[in-house]
DNA sequence: CAGTGAGCGAGCTTCCGCTTGACTT
């Protein structure tokens, strides 16, 4: 037998973790990664023996079966193969999975684990190896095996009854279901409009004065209220009623996890959560900071002492204060450190403007979490009237010492912001007499929930315990793809509102204002079929879409690890009354269509509904007198919901496309696409813009739109082709391109545009069908 | 790119969690 050419193998789930390692180690050591889970469940038979006991059938996974062929003849050249995945289910399933793919025997393998990437913790794991926990693994069995069931049982049903295509899923669909109830809240929300008043104070301490902003404790429900108090201002006196000073802190908070990261970089930076994993992915293989993916707030000693010398170093010992910090996420399995620079003297980074920018949030927040608290004091000042019981209340706030607040001050959700304490409060004493420069009354309306945006979403997920750090990107991009949610920006609505205000002892001023409400930008929309969806599912597995049930598995998972509960056991009590379900869904539900019917069309009497139909939501005319006729269809604009349309703005969906006139012998109809409102004219299209409304549009209005787009069309072309028309060379941004048909064809860059023959453009067309095709060809493999 | 919706019915879709490439533009 050949002698083992390499001592000890370590293998490691992350490339970039394996390079750190190495380092760690002697030459005696050979780290490598094997790039998460190898093995997963085949596809057929959904991977699963139920009749034998939840048997299932793994298969090397398509994309990693050079990985393993690599490892084993690796592992087969070693002494000793150490696994060292991480320390949590997944990771105990990684390194099961690898020991049964290599076949390694009992005698040459080790299970070693560290959840910081430091020398010591490294060190420390070899010296205590221990043997791959079954319980754990199989623990993990169970949650991957329930998953593939409810998956694979529920998308299928979806297609027989709503649409091909749909998932569902114990993430996917709660996801949406937030989103579903979310937007529901809203359309349901009734604004209510109260008067809030806000008085400025005149303050005279001597040399110059300043003003005090006030607002009165309450607010007015009606303008007639609000005018009674203002008018009572005139004859009031103000006097300072009471002073109160309070010291107050503020604590940092703890380092970035996944989730915290994802929503401070979306809130600070802009950052989808899909560009801020791959812009901390870049930082994290640079060496830059530690892992990514990562549910923990904890942070090494390492870690601890080098923040603590880096504070000490650029802001004084007074700015140090170590602290320790506990996860509040219950779903948290804590295999890696928080989020930190790998090192904290280094304030910034190389790299590009978006690993900068990311690079120093990260910097910011974990020094920030060991720094000390901010001292603060705060200000009260009550401000009564003579002659009405409503107090004015000032608030102030001062900072003592900085503390944390030096770097860093972690952003909120909170689109309101009204009512921030800020700003210093001018010297004043009890009793002390005030008079007002103006005050004003404006009408304010409540507001309904906010929308999710992906990165609040992935918060409310988290505190739900559903996902994981590895999958919350993923996840809002799974939603998106299906059709059930879409990421979108609105315009909003113009809205009046009073403003009565009173200066000096003169009139009340009163005004009408406009102000845009609702306008939304960034925020996750759901599509009907997410609606119709979510309704069926909700009917019919009302306690798997559950809040709780994620959380209710997961403790029947930690019952598996911990071996008081056999995985079979849990799998069979899960499974049997929901495959129960699903067949009776199967025979005794009504396929999905979402069918409103809304009334009928007083002109011509045929009925008006909606539906989902096979391209989307359609508005249908049905003449119910005729069995014969067809009904005539109107797609649904993004904007409308089935659940909410109305039968005025379903008829309107009918009046388009509209014939306005003519102009050179053909008609000009005008209609709304897909693109927005046009214009159509001898089979061409006229974007009409926002600057007309296709329903008004006359054909005088329409024929300087079509002679401007025939303009600029022509300034593009550079030549039109005799022997073919629709083969043309354009102008394009990069430089001259060939449209040929429909398809946009690059010209190669040592060929002269103005000097291509027809035969050369056909040829050049055809080659890039050609290439294609055998783009897809391998996008499919 | 810009308006579809018939009917037959083969063959396909789909889950969650771990990880990165190897492709263009």
């Amino acid at each position: 037998m050949a002698k083992a050419k390499i001592k000890n193998l370590v293998i490691v789930e992350s490339p970039a973790k394996a390079k750190t390692i190495e380092k760690f180690l002697g030459k005696d050591f050979k780290v490598t990664s094997c790039n998460g889970h190898i093995r997963d469940l085949e596809k057929k038979n959904n991977g699963v023996d139920i009749e034998n006991n939840f048997s299932p059938f793994y298969k090397i996974s398509d994309e990693k079966k050079s990985v393993v062929k690599e490892l084993k003849k690796l592992s087969k050249d070693s002494e000793l193969v150490w696994l060292a995945s991480d320390e949590d289910r997944e990771g105990e399933a990684i390194s099961w999975h690898l020991k049964e793919a290599l076949e390694l025997k009992n005698d040459k393998v080790k299970r070693i684990i560290f959840n910081e990437i430091t020398k010591p913790a490294i060190l420390h794991a070899i010296e205590n190896p221990r043997s791959i926990d079954d319980n754990l693994v199989e623990a993990q069995q169970a949650r991957r095996i329930l998953d593939r069931l409810v998956g694979f049982e529920l998308s299928p049903l979806l297609w027989r009854k709503v649409k091909p295509s749909l998932s569902a899923g114990r993430v996917q669909s709660v996801a949406v279901r937030l989103i579903v109830e979310r937007e529901r809240e809203i359309d349901a929300f009734k604004p209510e409009a109260q008067y809030r008043v806000v008085a400025d104070f005149k303050i005279d301490n001597g040399n110059g004065s300043t003003t005090l902003t006030a607002e009165l404790s309450t607010k007015f429900k009606t303008k007639k209220e609000a005018l009674e108090f203002l008018e009572k201002c005139k004859d009031a006196d103000f006097s300072v009623e009471s002073l109160e000073k309070k010291p107050a802190k503020k604590s940092p908070a703890a380092p970035f996890t996944t989730s915290t990261l994802q929503q401070e970089a979306s809130r600070k930076l802009r950052f989808s959560v899909i560009k801020t994993m791959m812009v901390a992915q870049k930082l994290y293989e640079n060496g830059h900071i530690t892992y990514m993916r990562t549910d923990s707030v904890n942070l090494s000693d390492l870690a601890l002492q080098s923040s603590k010398d880096a504070i000490i170093k650029d802001y004084g010992e007074e700015y140090s204060h170590t602290r320790k910090y506990k996860t509040k996420s219950r779903s948290a399995q804590e295999a890696h450190e928080a989020i930190r620079p790998s090192y904290f003297d280094k304030e910034t980074v190389d790299g590009t403007a978006d690993e900068r920018a990311l690079y120093e949030l990260i910097w910011k927040r974990a020094i920030a979490s060991q720094m000390s608290d901010a001292k603060l004091e705060r200000t009260t000042v009550k401000i009564a009237l003579s002659n009405r019981d409503e107090k004015f209340v000032a608030k102030g706030e001062v900072i003592l010492f900085d503390g944390f607040l030096k770097v860093y001050l972690e952003s909120t959700d909170d689109e309101n912001g009204e009512n921030g304490a800020d700003g210093i409060i001018p010297p004043l004493r009890n009793g002390q007499k005030l008079d007002y420069k103006s005050i004003t009354a404006t009408q304010r309306y409540t507001r309904p929930p906010a929308r999710y945006t992906e990165a609040s979403l992935v918060k409310k997920l988290e505190e739900l315990g559903i996902g994981r750090p590895s999958t919350y990107a993923p996840t809002i991009s799974t939603v998106q793809k299906r059709g059930y949610v879409s990421k979108e920006e609105r315009p909003g609505k113009e809205r009046k509102y009073d403003v009565l205000t009173l200066v000096g002892k003169k009139e009340i001023n009163q005004e009408v204002k406009t102000e845009i409400t609702g306008a939304d930008k960034g925020k996750l929309y759901p599509l009907d079929i997410a609606m119709l969806v979510n309704d069926f599912l909700l009917e019919y597995f009302p306690d798997i879409f559950n809040y709780e049930f994620t959380a209710e598995i997961e403790k029947e998972l930690d019952d598996i690890a911990s071996g008081e509960l056999q995985w079979q056991n849990m799998l069979n009590s899960f499974y049997h009354p929901f495959h129960d379900k699903v067949e009776h869904t199967v025979e005794n539900s009504e396929r999905v269509s979402g069918e409103r019917i809304l009334g009928f069309d007083k002109k011509t009497g045929k009925q008006v509904s909606v539906r989902m139909a096979r391209f989307g939501p359609v508005a249908q005319l049905t003449d119910l007198n005729d069995e014969e006729a067809k009904p005539e269809y109107a797609g649904l604009r993004p904007t409308q919901k089935l659940e909410k349309i109305t039968i005025e703005e379903a008829l309107d969906l009918f009046k388009l496309p509209r014939t306005i006139g003519e102009f050179e012998g053909e008609e000009v109809v005008a209609a709304i696409g897909r693109f927005g409102p046009y214009v159509r004219h001898n089979n061409k299209f006229y974007s009409l813009g926002k600057e007309y409304d296709p329903y008004t549009v006359t054909v005088e209005e329409a024929i300087p739109v079509i002679e401007e787009k025939r303009k600029k069309d022509a300034e593009k072309t550079i030549k039109i082709f005799e022997e073919n028309e629709s083969y043309k060379i354009l102008k394009g941004r990069w430089g001259p391109y060939l449209k040929a048909g429909r398809m946009n064809v690059r010209i190669p860059k040592d060929m002269d545009a103005s000097k291509l023959t027809y035969e050369d453009c056909v040829k050049l067309a055809e080659e890039t069908v050609e290439k294609g095709k055998a783009k897809k060809a391998a996008s499919k493999k």
